[in-house]
DNA sequence: GTCTATATAGTGATAGAC
DNA sequence: GTCTATCACTATATAGAC
C-alpha cells in the first residue's frame, strides 16, 4: 500500500474532477493539468483510465469507511448517527447543489456505461445502506430493519438530485427535518421512552 | 414542424441511446447505425451534437406534457391524479432498474457537463414540479402544495436512483406504496371525508 | 520519475458526387 | 435525401530520451 506522493495527487485531483464533470468527461489530459504533469508521466502511475477509476473508488469508500467510523464512535445512540448521515446533505450543501450527490451520480454513470468497475462503485452505495441497517437494527427495528435503511437512503438520493437541479437550500432544509422527524418516529415507536 | 420521417427516427434513435448510455457518451456514429443511415446523411437533418439534443429534450418535454394532459383527463380527483405520476415506477421498472429515471438522469448528466442545455432539459423537471403543485392546490393544500410536490418528486427521483443501484423490485414496491400512502393521507387532511 | 514525441482510433463536422 | 471521402481535433495509450 505504498502511495507516492505524485500519485495521491493523482487520485486526488481524479476525484474531485469525476465528481465535478462526470467520469466519461474527464481526459488524462484534465488529470494531468490539475496536477501539473505531463500526460506522458502520467502513465507512469496509471496505466489505463480504468485504474485511476479504480483508485479513486477505493478512495471514497475508504473515505466513507472512515466518516461512518467516526459516527459510530461519536455517539451510542444510532438515531443520531443516522441523523449524522443525513445531515451531510446540509453540510456538503453546496457541493451537492453543484454537482449531485458523489456517490449516486457515480453509480448512475457507470451503469450507463455499462462499466466494469459499477459494482465496485455500488458497492460504496451498499456500504451506506448496509451500515444504515445496522443502525435501525440497533434501533429495534429488526426485520423491517434494511427496508428503512432503504428509504433513508434513496429519500437522502432524490434530495440531491432535486438539489441540484432546483439549487433551493429551503428545500434541502425542509426535507432533512422531515427524513430526521422520520427516524424520530421510527425511533419512537421502537424504543418508547 | 414539419418532420420527415427519417427526421423523426433520429430524434427517437437519439432519445433511446442518451437515456440507455448518457448524451456524453453516444456518438452520431451510434445514432446513425442505430437508424441505418450514414454518418454524412445524419448531418442533412442535424447540424451538431447540440442541436440533436436539443430535439431529444423537446419531444421527452412534449411526450411528458401528453402524459400529464392524458392523467388530467383520466380524473377529477387530484389524488388519483398523482398517483397516476407516482405508479410510472411500477409501469416502467424495467428501464428504471437498467437505466434510471430518463428526466432525472440527463438533468444531472447535463448539469455535470454544464452544457448549454441543461436549463431546457431542467424544464422537464419543472413541468413534474409545476403539474404537481397544481394537483396539490386542487386537493387544498394552499401555500404548502409545492412542498408537497417537491416532496413527491424528489421521493420518486430517489428511489429510481436506487432502482438501477440495487435493482430490487421489491424495494419499489415498498417505496411506491409508502408514497400513495402519504399521498392519501394528504389529501384525507384537507379533504376529511 | 519525469519529460517529449508519436502511434492509433474515434470524434464532430464539411464537401461534393449521385 | 443519401452516400463516400475527407478534415481537424482529441482521446487513450506507448516508446524512448533524460
Amino acid at each position: 500500500m505504498k502511495t507516492s506522493p505524485t500519485r495521491q495527487q493523482i487520485i486526488n485531483a481524479a476525484d474531485e474532477l469525476f465528481y465535478a464533470q462526470g467520469f466519461g468527461e474527464t481526459s488524462f489530459a484534465d488529470i494531468a493539468k490539475a496536477v501539473s504533469i505531463s500526460r506522458g508521466n502520467f502513465y507512469y502511475h496509471f496505466r489505463t483510465k480504468d485504474e485511476i477509476l479504480n483508485a479513486v473508488i477505493e478512495k471514497r469508500l475508504s473515505d466513507r469507511e472512515t466518516l461512518l467510523r467516526t459516527w459510530d464512535e461519536m455517539s451510542e445512540d444510532p438515531a443520531s448517527r443516522v441523523a449524522c448521515f443525513v445531515r451531510i446533505l446540509i453540510v456538503n450543501q453546496t457541493k451537492i447543489i453543484a454537482y449531485g450527490c458523489p456517490v449516486g451520480t457515480l453509480t448512475t454513470e457507470l451503469a450507463k456505461l455499462d462499466h466494469d468497475a459499477k459494482h465496485k462503485a455500488n458497492g460504496i452505495m451498499a456500504l451506506f445502506r448496509d451500515w444504515l441497517t445496522g443502525q435501525f437494527r440497533d434501533l429495534g427495528c429488526g426485520a423491517e430493519a434494511e427496508a428503512h435503511a432503504l428509504h433513508v437512503l434513496g429519500w437522502s438520493q432524490g434530495v440531491a438530485t432535486l438539489a441540484q437541479t432546483f439549487k433551493d437550500e429551503a428545500y434541502v432544509a425542509r426535507e432533512v427535518d422531515q427524513i430526521l422527524a422520520w427516524v424520530d418516529r421510527v425511533s419512537q415507536k421502537t424504543r418508547p421512552s
